[in-house]
DNA sequence: TCGCCCTTCTAAATCGTTTTAGGTGGCTTC
DNA sequence: GAAGCCACCTAAAACGATTTAGAAGGGCGA
């Protein structure tokens, strides 16, 4: 009857499959094919018929349509850039993954660059700038000078959402942590806990927000104790387990009164240092009393067990994507927002639970 | 009341400046823009003072090309994905990372995609095959119902590489450690130190050559040192710090006489391993010793330090990369490899250094 | 027979690049 | 002064999807 003989010896290959040899197997038009899998066969009159001829055409071809030609002519591609300096450690692929599931709900899908080095990271983000790369970008942990390509995308219109900080710029829509608070607690419980000398070690890359504000509450909870400020207990380490090493010797190795206690940029850092106590023969909490900050699950496999200051990584991964997607999409543009931390009390600390 | 209200004019934020914005500025026509930025103007004649107007004209507006336009003219994105189930494990940020070095050396730029879930894995997956998303596939930690998927892939020329592993399929370019010489120089160093109860924690979820390779090594070492294989000496948890944790717990919940060692399946899991022992009120090594394999850095910094089995994680993403270029671009095809692992002697297993 | 409305589908424009096959004008060359 | 050749540039056809305006075919009332 029907005259079904694929013509297809021509490009017996491996080329890909697209909607012209759906169409054609579903003797159909190209329209109708676009029309009934983008699910807008039915308003437009297509035929149940019709329906099912293309659907089980594209089966057997095994059809999808190509992204970039979908993108193109969308100027959509329903991808969404997650970005981050810091893949190494756990922290991040926490939120990225929070993320993820958030964006993948509302029928996006993430992909995360870790660009590697400031310069691939500025790059990266001018490519974006082109178009038909994605939709929006959530960034978190970007360095400095990324502040002015994150400007020039957002002033053309390319939606970015920063998480816990970019820079100095306090323009971009935000969500983060209420990072002094959470250094001010941490630093306050060390001084309940009757410390006077308590450190504070930073990160010696960042200068934003996330090394300034953890500094401003450790210095809040220092005045707030009647405890003088004493600049060399703050010592700034590489963000890396071996750079809270370094930064924990460095403080002891100095000339005067040692500090009893510790309070540390995260928990990576945080691992390091407790391992630079050990190695020195020193007893956590007992010679020296040891907050961290994040609250990754490492944290409750160290020894001793990690007492910090718990970030909501998935809230704070799920609501990044949730303003950007709401930006992209025109609903009310989600203002910034702060999320609230807690302290984890475990042993390092010394506290009696 | 009139409807006012007139929707926003036309969101006329900056409208992204395309190639044929950028031609008009300099007064030439497209073609000499896209000649001129890829670089093949002297090739075609175009004068240095054309080149000088087209530059300056993109640069004053800003211009980068739109990527889903020039990939679907190009039939190429210059994007690769690395695709991985466990980004959470510092171990896959490193491999990750030195295949994202790779690749930029040569012109790529690589994507991570962390999809969440099986279910969301072949999402992903299926979409690569419509193309004009990447080129390529690299992926490390795959489960085994994706196998189907990325043999539909491969077949349709969509180039994959493997990490490792991909289920039990064997027919994918592959770039692995040897894992069950790892495992058994593990093993071995453990009865070389005189146990003879030497227990194994595997991984519960994968099926493959991740965990059967480990399995034939450590049953290879007992064979070699005349020791019999004990079922009840081997344990599956989940790959994460807790699953480690629950399971050493488990090993040591059953009746019969308990093991002295243990070879854990990745550090990360031996981290978890030893905080069981830990809270048990049980010493590494005396009481316990035990080995882990990868060799991310954190097992430099547990309590005690662990001895493991390093793997080249750089050379592993690097080669993982180059394969998948060199095939994409059809140079030789660089065969699939294996790479050496080295034991690291740290504390956890009790050896005298 | 015509006009009109439905129903069901299709033609064709479009998205922004890249790239091939020329086109144009000026200079030689005989 | 015609043919040929350069040197410099452009027109236009892709790439593969989406989407809008409208084309066939049929039924039906007048």
């Amino acid at each position: 009857m029907i005259a079904l003989l694929v013509p297809a010896p021509e490009t017996r290959s491996v080329r890909k499959a697209t909607g012209r040899d759906v169409a054609r197997l579903a003797g159909v038009s190209q329209s109708a094919v676009s029309l009934i899998l983008n699910g807008e066969g039915l308003r437009h009159g297509l035929t149940p018929a019709t329906h099912d001829r293309v659907q089980s055409a594209a089966a057997t071809l095994g059809y999808v349509p190509n992204h970039a030609a979908r993108s193109l002519r969308r100027q959509r591609t329903n991808v969404i850039t997650f970005m981050t300096s810091e893949l190494g450690n756990p922290y991040f692929a926490e939120v990225a993954a929070a993320a993820q599931r958030a964006a993948m709900a509302r029928g996006y899908v993430i992909d995360i660059i870790a660009a590697g080095s400031e310069a691939a990271e500025i790059e990266a983000l001018a490519r974006l700038r082109g178009g038909g790369t994605s939709d929006g970008l959530v960034i978190h942990g970007g360095s400095a000078r990324i502040c002015q390509e994150l400007r020039q995308l957002s002033d053309r219109g390319f939606g970015c959402v920063v998480v816990q900080d970019a820079g100095e710029d306090a323009s971009l829509p935000c969500v983060r942590v209420d990072l002094q608070e959470g250094a001010r607690i941490a630093t306050q419980h060390l001084l309940s806990l009757g410390h006077r000398r308590v450190a504070h070690i930073t990160d010696a890359r960042l200068t934003g927000r996330p090394r300034n504000d953890r500094l401003a509450g450790y210095r809040q909870a220092l005045t707030e104790a009647g405890v003088a400020f004493d600049d060399t207990l703050v010592k700034a380490g590489a963000n890396t387990l071996a750079g809270g090493e370094a930064a924990l010797r460095a403080l002891l190795a100095q000339s005067g009164s040692p500090p009893t206690a510790v309070f540390v940029f995260n928990d990576q850092m945080a691992v390091g240092a407790l391992h630079a106590l050990r190695t020195l023969g020193l007893t956590v909490p007992d010679d020296m009393a040891v907050v961290g900050f994040d609250g990754i699950d490492l944290g409750a496999f160290t020894a001793p067990t990690l007492t910090t200051i718990d970030h909501p990584r998935h809230e704070l991964g799920r609501r990044a994507a949730e303003t950007l997607i709401d930006l992209l999409e025109g609903t009310p543009p989600a203002a910034t927002c702060t999320l609230p931390v807690r302290l984890v009390v475990r042993r390092s600390c010394g506290a009696k639970t």
